[in-house]
DNA sequence: GAGATGGTTCTTTTT
DNA sequence: GAACCATCTC
């Protein structure tokens, strides 16, 4: 190992403003540690997500093998700088580096997939099988599981029944309190024991109360004043807007009679009090019920994740928190993951939980274990506080400065904008310096365009309802960009809903704009998808106000009362219900979504299984075409960036907050209280206050924050739509502003399409065939299928030639991996299609010639693949795959063809692809 | 004209 | 649940 540059600053962070190359910055890190000889498994680089783990694999890998490329001149110019090693040390050193990295395990990785590979390693002491599937699973199961419990433990009727005496219809959200309680279980603090008694307050209060009102007569108030405090029910009487008011001397109405009887304010202080009592009484019985409940559910999770397998995002920080601090030491884990990080990097840390950074404390603190002596250990991360937009998923941005602190690492700003255009960035900073804390203004980049920011309100139209008014113009702006010769490509459209995106969607396809819309948002939410399955409930059950609302926002295309379905039966098959519909409303044109709704109902023979199957399943938006401007939501865009960018200004409401539960966090991160909102609780508590403003406070920087992201994605024009009354960027105070001019298109333009006619489509086009790739995914494993294929995938790869020496050698070192997973008969299989392969003409006649690579690693679009079999030729090259069956043929067709593509763009040789059956009884060839 | 009260309408973001 | 609006009371 080398020793440390003093160019190395082994505790760092860069505080990295939008497009200022913090990915970059990443990558440059991590290669300059390989290159100061540390082992890519040493190395923990953490991503939040798994596009991001991606582009930061591909960026090593690609910067390595490149890195004599003009292209990556930077790189090495950094590199050099941080490793103090010349660029021609580099270069020569590029081989081996590159080498190692391919050849062992790396760590850039997610913190959800770190995190499962961990709980992986060492499920056995958790009592988990090795094999467990991560997703999101349908609640449904654990809740039914839940209940259960409950009721076999005979709680249910006397703590429900409880629960609602003390509170109203918020205990309906009871699983939703549980799930929530489940995310911070470890920060959690002990339940509340009451200290008070609820009746004898509520005594106190009604004996104070009758004699204020006795008072309040005496000094002859008024009707309205006496009725404040004529209210039996406290939970009424605590709701009374007048207990805002410190002293009755502050309200207008009562200050006359506190003037004839100053005692009546005593009073009026004394009820207060009281009040704030009863609400802390009534709050801790609710927390002890709800701590009873949650233990229940708990119990119920548990018994459901280690009983079904499947762990989804909150399972597994949940698991691994108790494996960590609960279940095993450090060094086990390290030992069961065969790695001892001595580095870690990671990304986007304003976005980290307080569970995450907990689960990843151990690991730091061991850094730092061995500051000061000679060993070499790093630690660096990466973010920017104005573009945290993760608080509600438990995000805490705060961590930044804190974690640095209590560390000793010294954080670096990165205020250069490498991405913008002048008129971006100016504009920018012009927006937030001085209206965000700490914000700095951005300097661009040496030779940045001028670019073009333009800020346009929607003239008002009585006739057109204000939100798609926004949406109209923001069309209109881009056909206008088109127009110009841009191509749609470089268009996107940005905006904070996904339902916007998809009313979006609609209107650029009826202007003939192509789209692709990135949404999060699920099937069922898609608006021809949900009227489609709306009409089909109306036809099948009647009448409903539940739907109602659906088909009259959705269906301005057809007049439902006079419409013509007498074609319609109870009978007949979703699918082909939902075929007529899309002829009826003359829906169809293509769209990728109503396709996956016509699959998904082919699964089905009658109507009611469908509908019910339909609203619980888990079904993700199609993804279209490849081409067009992309439409997304902001916190989608977080990360990217786009030559030009729409914003259209928040259409909905103002955000409000209205968890039932409110989290006080400790300074070590963990909670210490715990509070249950009330309206009106503010009046009485100061420290409730405290929270609340705290609260306000930091979603007020939150929204800036999503404006920040929002006007910092744009290279080179930004078009802002924005409200002229109540719009989000009041914030910044925005006003109709333009800047720079509008550049010239890039890249050739591709012509506008004229909108399309709707055509009813054939029943051919879809279909069975269709559903086959679908069902494969959703097939249930076979894991000694699995297994098979790893122990046969795993012999080729040790064998060194193929022959039968190397065959038995390979063999044994395999028999030595997969010994207790795979029995005698499947080695003598495995020895067998081996053996055949060996002597197979067909394959002979291939080596011949062919530089043979075997489990090559090949980065490309942002994805590592691993190739079984690589022949290299004079002139060409031959990707070849195993495969054990016939299974997912079509899935490995596709590999394959991935393969051979990634493979010719990268060499530019001729490239062809085969796959290898290699069946019981025969080898067969497929050319691909 | 502040304060109280009642009815109607709308209510994200996602690894 | 709370923003918004209309209406009533003092």
């Amino acid at each position: 190992m080398s020793s440390i540059p003093s160019s190395f600053n082994p505790y760092l962070a860069y505080s990295a403003s939008a497009g200022s190359g913090k990915t970059f910055a990443l990558a440059v890190r991590y290669i300059s540690l390989l290159f100061l000889g540390e082992s890519p498994n040493s190395i923990l680089a953490a991503t939040f997500t798994n596009k991001a783990a991606a582009e930061m694999r591909e960026r090593v890998v690609d910067s390595l093998r490149l890195l004599h490329s003009p292209k990556n001149r930077p790189f090495l110019q950094a590199i050099s700088l941080q490793t103090q090693m010349s660029e021609q040390e580099l270069l020569q050193k590029q081989p081996l580096v590159l080498m190692r990295f391919l050849e062992s395990n790396n760590f850039i990785v997610t913190l959800d997939s770190f995190f499962s590979s961990i709980l992986r390693s060492s499920s056995f002491e958790l009592g988990l099988e090795p094999e467990f599937a991560t997703k999101e699973q349908v609640p449904k199961k654990l809740e039914e599981l839940f209940l259960e419990e409950i009721k076999a433990m005979g709680l249910l009727d006397s703590l429900t029944k409880l629960a609602m005496d003390i509170e109203d219809k918020r205990f309906a959200k009871l699983f939703g309190l549980m799930q929530n309680f489940y995310r911070m279980d470890p920060i959690l603090p002990k339940s509340p024991k009451p200290a008070m008694l609820l009746g004898v307050i509520e005594e106190q209060i009604h004996t104070v109360r009758l004699e204020m009102l006795e008072m309040l007569m005496e000094s002859g108030a008024s009707k309205s004043a006496i009725n404040n405090f004529n209210e039996e029910k406290i939970a009424l009487l605590f709701k009374k807007p007048l207990f805002q008011k410190e002293s009755l001397l502050d309200h207008r109405n009562y200050k006359k009679y506190v003037m004839i009887n100053p005692s009546i304010d005593q009073y009026y202080i004394d009820i207060k009090i009281l009040l704030a009592q009863w609400i802390e009484t009534k709050e801790a019985i609710i927390l002890e019920h709800l701590f009873e409940l949650y233990s229940y559910y708990k119990n119920a999770t548990i018994t459901n994740v280690k009983h079904t397998n499947i762990l989804n995002f909150d399972d597994l920080s949940f698991f691994t928190y108790r494996l960590l601090y609960e279940t095993v030491s450090k060094e086990f884990i390290y030992f069961k993951i065969d790695s001892k990080f001595r580095h870690i990097l990671l990304d986007e840390f304003q976005d980290t939980s307080s569970l995450q950074y907990l689960l990843l404390k151990p690991l730091i603190e061991e850094i730092f274990a061995g500051r000061g002596q000679s060993e070499f250990r790093s630690f660096f991360y990466v973010g920017d506080t104005k573009q945290s937009l993760y608080r509600f998923r438990g995000g805490v941005e705060e961590l930044f400065d804190k974690v640095a602190l209590e560390f000793g690492v010294t954080i670096e700003p990165m205020d250069t904008n490498y991405r913008s255009s002048i008129a971006v960035v100016e504009q920018v900073n012009e927006w937030f310096v001085g209206v965000m804390d700490g914000y700095l203004a951005q300097h661009n980049k040496q030779g940045a365009s001028e670019g073009f920011v333009e800020v346009i309100e929607p003239l008002e139209d009585e006739q057109i309802e204000e939100s798609r008014r926004l949406l109209l113009t923001a069309v209109q702006k881009a056909k206008e960009m088109i127009q110009r010769g841009i191509c749609a490509d470089e268009i996107a459209f940005l905006v904070f809903t996904n339902k916007d995106g998809a009313s979006l969607q609609e209107l650029c396809h009826h202007e003939g704009i192509e789209t692709i819309l990135k949404t999060s948002s699920s099937l069922q939410r898609i608006a021809k998808v949900a009227s489609i399955v709306a009409v089909m409930k109306y036809l099948f059950y009647g009448k409903s106000q539940k739907y109602s609302a659906l088909l009259a926002s959705f269906l301005d295309r057809v007049d439902i009362e006079n419409a013509q379905f007498e074609w319609f039966h109870p009978y007949l098959r979703p699918f082909e219900i939902i075929d007529k519909l899309i002829r009826e409303f003359g829906y169809f044109e293509f769209d990728p979504n109503l396709l996956k709704l016509l699959s998904f109902a082919s699964n089905y023979t009658n109507i009611p299984e469908f509908i019910e199957e339909f609203e619980s399943a888990s079904l993700s938006v199609a993804s279209n075409s490849i081409h067009g401007a992309k439409i997304m939501t902001i916190h989608g865009s977080k990360g990217l960036e786009f030559e030009r960018v729409i914003i259209v200004d928040k259409l909905t409401r103002p955000n409000v907050d209205r968890d039932p539960m409110l989290f006080h966090f400790a300074e070590d991160l963990t909670i210490d209280k715990v509070y249950y909102r009330s309206a009106n609780r503010d009046y009485f508590d100061p420290k409730y206050k405290e929270l609340l403003k705290s609260r306000t406070i930091a979603s007020h920087k939150d929204s800036l924050n999503v404006l920040y992201v929002a006007l910092t994605r744009a290279v080179e024009e930004m078009i802002i739509i924005k409200k002229n009354e109540k719009s989000i960027f009041d914030l910044i105070r925005m006003n109709i502003t333009s800047r720079g001019t509008p550049s010239k298109a890039k890249q050739i333009p591709i012509p506008v399409k004229p909108s399309q006619s709707q055509e009813p489509i054939t029943l051919s086009h879809y279909g069975r065939q269709n559903i086959s790739s679908d069902k494969e995914e959703e097939e249930i494993r076979d894991y000694d299928a699995i297994n098979f294929g790893l122990a046969l995938h795993y012999t080729l790869e040790m064998m060194g030639s193929f022959d039968t020496d190397s065959l038995s050698q390979a063999l044994e070192g395999s028999r030595n991996r997969y010994g207790l997973i795979i029995d005698d008969t499947q080695w003598s299989d495995i020895s067998l299609r081996i053996s055949n392969l060996i002597d197979n003409a067909d394959f002979i006649t291939l080596l011949q010639n062919a530089k043979i690579i075997q489990e090559q690693a090949i980065s490309y679009q942002g994805e590592l693949k691993q190739i079984d079999l690589l022949l290299e030729y004079e002139e060409s090259y031959l990707v070849i795959d195993y495969k054990s069956s016939y299974k997912y043929h079509n899935k490995h067709l596709q590999q394959v063809q991935h393969y051979c593509k990634a493979i010719s763009s990268i060499s530019q040789k001729d490239t062809q692809g085969m796959i290898l059956y290699l069946l019981k009884d025969e080898v067969k060839m497929e050319r691909v």
